[in-house]
DNA sequence: CGGCTACTTGAGTATTCTCAAATTGTGTGG
DNA sequence: CCACACAATTTGAGAATACTCAAGTAGCCG
């Protein structure tokens, strides 16, 4: 479980073209031509990269699940984010010296590792990449935003039938269902996510399986009535 | 109180190049020689640009203090963030066809537009504009984070008092007393932001004072004990 | 000077937290 | 393969923080 960084050992492996095709913010074949493009494979509990780190590439998700942490210098953290397969992972920390928070895997993930020079220089000669880089920052404090209206204005029972619409709706736009899923990441980390307290979360989806409205077995979701979820994710109590 | 939105009535006026030079996360002379700037004027409670307007331009805001507020279709709403001169406004909408969010002025204020096509060519033609951008971006994504870190880990005085360090912080980069200042936000506004109730803001404010930490009479604030403060806060000022 | 809004303060309530214990699942070594 | 230790999760009871409802005060604009 302590981890070793991802950055000392890669092998360069040049990925089928189909999967650039396929996926990401910024999956693209023209990456491919001006940026060298690295494979990090990860444990659950490896660390992609940790605050304080000099900054040196983005990561694209390939496989699996990680976790951003928000980590202030008196001891204070809390998960900001969770990213799978397209999601284009260190934005946050573009234009400092070094990382500004941790990344972590929560199962056996995989990163393509985009360094940041080269992938400055073929937005230069690419437009149509830098706009997608631009676009994927916006879309990332859209992201950020939407969550700090939930957090500040939905109940505990809300915030909890909002992230799993969320991660329904993350699943479904990868072509797994929406329905049912398994969550990668613990009580805990969901906890940090959505500023509540794990025994809150535990008592949440409790509730929800009381309701009806969803059915949980430890990590393993069923959504039973989205439409249910979706009500009461939308300020109204269901009764 | 209801807004005219500021995109009708403007006039085209070469700012000293001086301004550019020294406001903004963009503030470059280079933006001036590609980019028609135009000045808006507000008085408080307009509009800059609404949620759903078309998205045309970024603004820079050089007087006054400004408000986004998030907005969702249920009717819930949050402040998420205030800005002051210098600050560059709607990079939240940048890929978008319309804005995501509402700017509302707070007081009298003055934001130069800047037209998103023209930015973008600059941008192209200009490395050092586009990194500009691009950095300008990924900190909004960290100043997010960061207060996302803050509202989900810190009590209402936690909130209460980093909110006043920030503002001090800010204050003092612009080159204004960090430690005595006026509001530019209502309590309902500071609430919002800090995902209180004003009764809990109001109260909290109080309770500063008693602990002698502040001075304050309405909106004007008396900052009397920083270390103390900080301290509060969680050691470490917001950015 | 009214009438309004913004702000403050009080009292009781409610949601969420804290502390604690029980339960279940997981991995490891015998 | 089982027994055990450990981690993750669930559940309970009481406490605390922040909320709601309500009333009162203070500035502000016409």
């Amino acid at each position: 479980m302590n981890a070793a960084t991802a950055f000392a050992p890669t092998v360069p492996m040049p990925a089928p073209a189909s999967f650039f095709e396929a996926i990401g913010d910024i999956g693209i074949a023209q990456m491919r031509e001006h940026v060298p493009v690295l494979r990090h494979k990860l444990e659950g509990g490896e660390s992609l990269y940790r605050a304080g780190q000099p900054f040196r590439a983005l990561f694209l998700v390939n496989v699996g699940c990680l976790k951003t942490c928000e980590l202030a210098d008196d001891g204070r953290e809390q998960v900001t984010g969770f990213h799978m397969r397209g999601d284009l992972v260190g934005v946050e920390s573009i234009g400092l010296a070094a990382y500004a928070c941790d990344v972590v895997a929560l199962e056996s993930s995989e990163a393509w590792e985009l360094p940041y020079p080269p992938m400055l220089a073929a937005c230069r000669r690419v437009p149509e990449l830098q706009a997608r880089l631009t676009s994927a920052l916006a879309g990332e404090i859209r992201r950020d935003r939407l969550w700090m209206l939930a957090l500040g204005t939905l109940s505990a029972e809300q915030r909890v039938a909002a992230f799993l619409l969320d991660l329904a709706e993350r699943h479904a736009r990868l072509g797994f269902s929406p329905r049912h899923f398994i969550l990668r990441m613990g009580r805990l980390d969901m906890a940090s996510f959505l500023a509540l307290k794990h025994e809150t979360v535990s008592r949440t989806l409790s509730r929800l399986v009381e309701l009806g409205l969803v059915s949980v077995q430890r990590r393993e979701v069923n959504l039973v009535d989205v439409a249910g979820l979706r009500r009461l994710a939308g300020g109204e109590p269901v009764h």
